[in-house]
DNA sequence: GTTTTTCTGTACTAATTGGTACAGAATGAA
DNA sequence: TTCATTCTGTACCAATTAGTACAGAAAAAC
């Protein structure tokens, strides 16, 4: 009978997720995120809830966007070459002011760790599906002969989500890209030596 | 004349750090604080001006602290042996729950790199007193030939930090001792290679 | 045009936020 | 005891918080 038309959801939830991205959990209020989201408040409650599920959405749906991209450059390049792949991925081929907002997972872990358990496991949940997707890429390469063994695997993808850590939090803190790619090629040439 | 006895301020400051610390800045409200301190409203304004006042009061002397410990363990222990007595003296030795905290600098900076540029700024700058103070460790041990110069020092201080600020985040990821354990010793002994 | 549904906009709520005002108790030196 | 001072406790403030209620406009299928 009557206007099907819901505003687009996916696109209201993406805005959502930068303001999120940008300014953590706490500090977003909501009008802030109407603002943003650019729908009426009314439909902001019919749609989604509540502030809080709002944002688990959020982090999901930038986890998800994350592991893709992970998964994208798993299947392009060798397991050897996946953290630069990723890393350049995330870090430099991107709008400066992305690269700044450092990854939802991280700045999530750190703001919520006392504040709201259930919405940080999520985020390291997430963070943990990051480090498996590593973890699996360099099993396969080691079976095939094409990584060393000097360290498992598991290890290897550890120490990989640990300098990742590390420069989301560089990330977070410097302005300038050159640096950055600096940064980035330091922590490489130092994992080089054992991957 | 008349009661010059002003409560303890240096143990209330602490406390209020301690609260902070774990909750951030922004999920920290008055009342908290205020049960934390043990202190009244109107102390509390007379003694330490705003919130935020208070804030930048706790992370300078989260800083300083944390430089404290660096340089005495510089002190102690050659250059190349400097990164592993810092990691274990903050991230280790420690009760499990402070370690799990993290560092409220690195905390604060992705709280609030997009919330308050000024406290953010604060943050930043006390981490780079540490990357300094291990730079200038490194510096003197290659002047003295006691450190090899693949890397300049200030690499290797940033290289460093970034596996510091990594380990951080891994820490406040709950984790028991034993695997933080098993994370510094992956990424020391890689770094290892380099210095 | 009628009907059915989705939206907007405004007006609320109750609780909480950081911050102020002030009366009076506690304190200790003169 | 007197008196200046530092506390505590309570009452307040205006602004903001997340969330609810509802009237009515917009839109599309019939």
């Amino acid at each position: 009978m009557a206007r099907p038309a819901e505003f687009d959801r996916t696109k209201t939830l993406e805005s959502a997720m930068k303001l999120f991205w940008a300014r953590g959990y706490t500090a977003t209020s909501l009008p802030e995120l109407l603002t943003a989201m650019g729908i009426a408040r009314s439909s902001f409650y019919a749609s989604f809830k509540t502030k809080r599920a709002l944002f688990t959405e959020c982090l999901e749906l930038f986890g998800d966007r994350t592991l893709t991209i992970l998964n994208e450059k798993a299947a392009e390049v060798p397991a050897r070459a996946l953290p630069r792949a990723f890393l350049e991925a995330t870090l430099l081929e991107m709008s400066q002011r992305k690269a700044n907002q450092g990854c939802m997972m991280v700045n999530t872990v750190l703001e919520l760790a006392d504040v709201d358990r259930e919405l940080n496991q999520l985020a390291i949940k997430k963070l943990g599906m990051i480090e498996n997707a590593f973890a699996q890429a360099f099993e396969r390469a080691q079976r095939e002969g094409e990584l060393n063994t000097l360290r498992s695997a598991q290890q290897l993808a550890n120490l990989v989500m640990t300098i990742n850590l590390g420069l989301r939090v560089q990330s977070r803190k410097t302005q300038n890209p050159q640096q950055l790619k600096a940064m980035i090629d330091n922590s490489l040439s130092t994992l080089g030596l054992v991957a």
